[in-house]
DNA sequence: ATTTGTTTACGAAGATATTCGTACAACAGG
DNA sequence: CCTGTTGTACGAATATCTTCGTAAACAAAT
């Protein structure tokens, strides 16, 4: 539907935060933004009022304060770049995109075990 | 070492089809973005040319017509933009990342062997 | 009421990326 | 030699992203 629109960088950080935060004000995203980043408030202020122009975020307006939510869901957005990461970067193969993610981050045994079941389920399916 | 050096779009389908195909030129490089992409053979020379300027292809500017290779590894620029991914649109977990790419792709059982073995290998290594 | 602080709106400057027109050099075929 | 083809170099136009200054709206405090 409205996956076609692309995220910048800056405005991933800001999805980001709505993601994790839930609905929240500009000063509220930009407190935190602050923390890893350089910026004015107006900056991230001006960057929010585009992303609500593009679709990328709701918004409501009816108190002073606007309160910002992200319009575009986590599961997409990721499925949509980790497509076109395998595709360009891995050359189609989503198992080499998986080996290295696995060798270079370091997982718990919960977590392996986790990808494990997860592993098996999708053997089942496919027979 | 060169890693901070981050492609664009445009630059990373070129890098992409130069990994592929090894030292080329233009004309060839050309050729198959011609098959995904809307662009002229100017802007692709252009486009190669910063990237040379930027330190991402080396070139042999020895005969008339030059070629050109990558300057950077596959696995080094995969490595670097998997990372940012997980952390930026993962949220730090690479698990999610793993079962997310593994759901929608589907990989042969051949795949998922392989995968599965390499599960067993760190698990071997962690304890 | 005036001041002070918070917020949105607007617009423009600066930075970076993308696209392509034009010029010029090398070369091959007639 | 002339001409058409293929290639590089250069520079500029366009688009997109990022940043921020300034102004106006509003509310709370003095």
């Amino acid at each position: 539907m409205n996956k076609h629109i692309k995220p910048t960088e800056s405005e991933l950080e800001i999805l980001g935060i709505l993601w994790e935060k839930g609905a929240s004000t500009v000063r509220e995203v930009h407190e935190i933004l602050e923390q890893s980043k350089e910026a004015g408030y107006t900056t991230t202020l001006k960057l929010m009022q585009i992303m609500h122009e593009k679709g990328l975020l709701t918004r409501d307006a009816s108190a002073k304060t606007h309160i910002y939510e992200a319009a575009v869901s986590r599961e997409n957005t990721q499925q949509q770049l980790l497509n076109k990461m395998i595709d360009t970067v891995y050359n189609g193969s989503a198992t080499q995109l998986v080996m290295q993610a696995l060798g270079h981050h370091r997982s718990s045994p919960a977590e392996l075990e986790q990808i494990r079941r997860y592993l098996n389920e999708m053997e089942k399916k496919q027979s």
